[in-house]
DNA sequence: ACCCGACAGGTTGTTTTACCAAGTTTGAGC
DNA sequence: GCTCAAACTTGGTAAAACAACCTGTCGGGT
């Protein structure tokens, strides 16, 4: 009795194909073979093939045109470019993986674009834990997290160490949220005199300031982040397709 | 006769039951009726259910789990995020939507940095088209497009009219080639004096630079677009699913 | 000679019926 | 109380038919 299992069929079938347009064997711009060609050459019935020509239509393999066949656009560009994404990888990534120094950790208040995009009433308060994260031993980045009193309760964020663990795990397990997306605010402006000093940058460079709300997948939204970034030193890379 | 096309079956579905989700009729985390059930209930065959459950399914409305069941997730907040994508509307919509007045329109030498999106020979020259759009009778953007002079020629572009057609139909109407995706990097960096002239804004705000890179489905550069705007009255916004 | 419509034959899109496989829950029987 | 089979669930495959759309060809007309 064999115990590795076979993937389905539909799926040999992308796998396969994806192989010859890889290899030129299916040169971008021309015509794949029709269904027909396909469910004879490889010996399986027309759903078979539809259903793995859909998925490659899907990730941008191919694109179809009613009437007259399937093209082959070419391997899809977009999932070899790396999303480097500010917010993710501080919600994804234990503490322990960057060297950094717990700045602020307890309750604040919020600042007014905080509390909109966490839709509480301004002025109110909240758990704020910021860290300042090094790089090569300088300052680089201004790392502060908010989430409600309520959701900071019985975790481990109002510890001075690293978390070990990753925000989003963390508050996962403990709370029972589930984290679904991430809306980005993405602004410039000028640091203040405390910033650029905690930051060891000239105070005419101006200041890039990512705010990320996350949210469940109803859009209440759970924690936001904010990611100071002095502009000379970085940039925001992201890639999404046309249309 | 009738000329309107009615949406197919499974169609109509997906839009009946992502109403019902809407209505809470069907609350998040409770159980979906099963396929046999909603065959049943809207008299279609079982493959016409299940292309609208993945359909719901692949647009985050629900998760299914072998053997158990197909769980409500609730409306997903991503879709009613409408993306902000600066470059994007450049490239689609015609020029004469936006009022605003074309600065310079010719070849010019390249910047080392679009030259490097554009993957050519630093210090060569290609075609740069730049419009400075207005809103409310006062200067909001700068919009530069660079594109290599083989790419420009027999196109419109050179004309001092605006575009009364996308960018991007433009171009794939006149040379063929198909946009499929952009990459896109944020920076700010104080003005010079010239474009603080040009956007009439303080010399010590600092400039939002949105440099985006059009490519083709096999990552060929075609088109540079550079975005400048005063951080003062813009910020960019942005939603991405997480993990 | 040229243009235009009808038509045939190809393509993908949608729907139906049928059956089997795999995971989960339930309850009957021990 | 435990085991295990039955009955549910979703996942996958096969065969067939019709609809919608595109592209040629073959006419007939101007």
């Amino acid at each position: 009795m064999s115990l590795e299992s076979v993937p389905p069929k539909y799926a040999q079938l992308v796998q396969a194909l994806q192989r010859r347009i890889e290899s030129g064997t299916y040169q971008p711009g021309s015509l794949l073979p029709s269904e027909h060609q396909l469910i004879a050459e490889f010996g399986v019935s027309r759903p078979t093939v539809v259903a793995a020509l859909r998925v490659l239509r899907e990730q941008g393999w191919i694109e179809s045109q009613q009437g007259k066949g399937r093209f082959v656009r070419g391997r899809p560009a977009m999932a070899s470019v790396e999303s480097n994404r500010r917010g993710q990888a501080f919600l994804t990534n234990p503490e322990t993986d960057s060297p950094g120094k717990l700045v602020e950790a307890g309750s604040a208040a919020l600042p007014n674009r905080v509390a909109t995009l966490l839709n509480v009433q301004p002025k109110s308060r909240a758990f704020l834990r910021r860290r300042l994260v090094t790089r090569d031993g300088e300052p680089t980045e201004l790392v502060s997290l908010w989430l409600p009193l309520e959701l900071s309760e019985g975790t481990d964020l109002t510890s001075g160490e690293p978390l070990p663990q990753g925000i989003r795990e963390h508050l996962q397990t403990r709370k029972g949220v589930r984290f679904d997306h991430i809306v980005e605010q993405i602004t410039a402006r000028m640091p203040t005199a405390g910033e650029a000093k905690q930051l060891g940058m000239p105070k005419n460079v101006p200041l890039l300031a990512v705010f990320g709300a996350v949210r469940d997948a109803s859009g209440l939204p759970l924690v936001v982040v904010e990611v100071l970034l002095p502009a000379d030193r970085h940039e925001l890379e992201d890639a999404y397709p046309v249309r």
